[in-house]
DNA sequence: TCCATAGTTCGATATAATTCGAACAATAGC
DNA sequence: GCTATTGTTCGAATTATATCGAACTATGGA
C-alpha cells in the first residue's frame, strides 16, 4: 500500500490541529496514542466502522498530528510528541492533562 | 439589550474551545482581545459584516472563551484568562504564544 | 493460488457551520 | 420624539463535515 503524505512540521497549522482535536472520536485517538505510544487503526477502532476510523485517521494525519507507518497488513500510528512540541510548544501536553 | 448566556467554567468543553479556536477569525479576535485587554465588538470587526462578527462573538461566548458586558449601546468583551487558566492549565498561554 | 486480515476509497446521505443582507432592538444625545 | 450608533436575530444560500456500507487494494500465510 503506498506512503501516505505527511506535512512537514512546519507547513503545520495552528487552525487545522485545533480543528482535527475538536472532535471527541479523534481526540480519544490522540489520547489512547498518548497512553500506548503506537497504536495500529484496527486497535483504536472502539466499535466505530473502519470506513469512519480511516477518515478520522486521515485528518489527525494531514492536519501533522499522527505519523502513520506501514507494517505487512498494519498501519502503525504516533504522535509527532517531539514535533509538535517545536513549533506549537506546551500545546498538547495542555490538551492531554484534561481529564478525558 | 438583554444579558447574555455564559456558560459557568466548569461547564465549558475542551472540544467546544478547540473548535472555537480553529477558525482563523475567531482565533484572530482572540489574539486582539489578549493585546488590548477589552475591545468592542466594533474593533475587532476588521472589515467583515458585522452579521458575521457577531456570529463569530457568539460561538467563542458560548464555548467559554469570552465574556461580553453592556456599555451603553456597545458590548465590551475580554477573554477568560484566569477562568480557563483553572479548567485547562496552559492551553491558552500555548495558543497565543503562536506567531499569528 | 486461495483466503483472511487491515485499511483505504468511493459514493450517497444527513447534519452542521459560514456568510451576509435585511430587519429589528436598545441605548445615547439632541 | 427623532436620529445615529451598536450590535443581534432572521432567513436563505453555500459550503464543509461526519457517517457508513460496499467495493477495492495490499500483504501474509496455508
Amino acid at each position: 500500500m503506498r506512503e501516505y503524505r505527511h506535512p512537514q512540521i512546519n507547513e503545520v497549522q495552528l487552525g487545522s490541529v485545533l480543528y482535527a482535536l475538536s472532535d471527541p472520536i479523534r481526540l480519544a485517538i490522540v489520547r489512547q496514542l498518548a497512553r500506548e505510544g503506537e497504536a495500529t487503526c484496527a486497535a483504536l477502532e472502539n466499535g466505530h466502522p473502519k470506513s469512519s476510523v480511516s477518515h478520522h485517521f486521515r485528518v489527525l494525519r494531514e492536519a501533522g498530528i499522527i505519523k502513520t507507518r506501514n507494517d505487512g497488513t498494519s498501519r502503525i500510528n504516533e504522535l509527532r510528541t517531539t514535533e509538535l512540541a517545536e513549533v506549537f510548544p506546551g500545546l498538547l501536553p495542555a490538551i492531554l492533562a484534561v481529564p478525558a
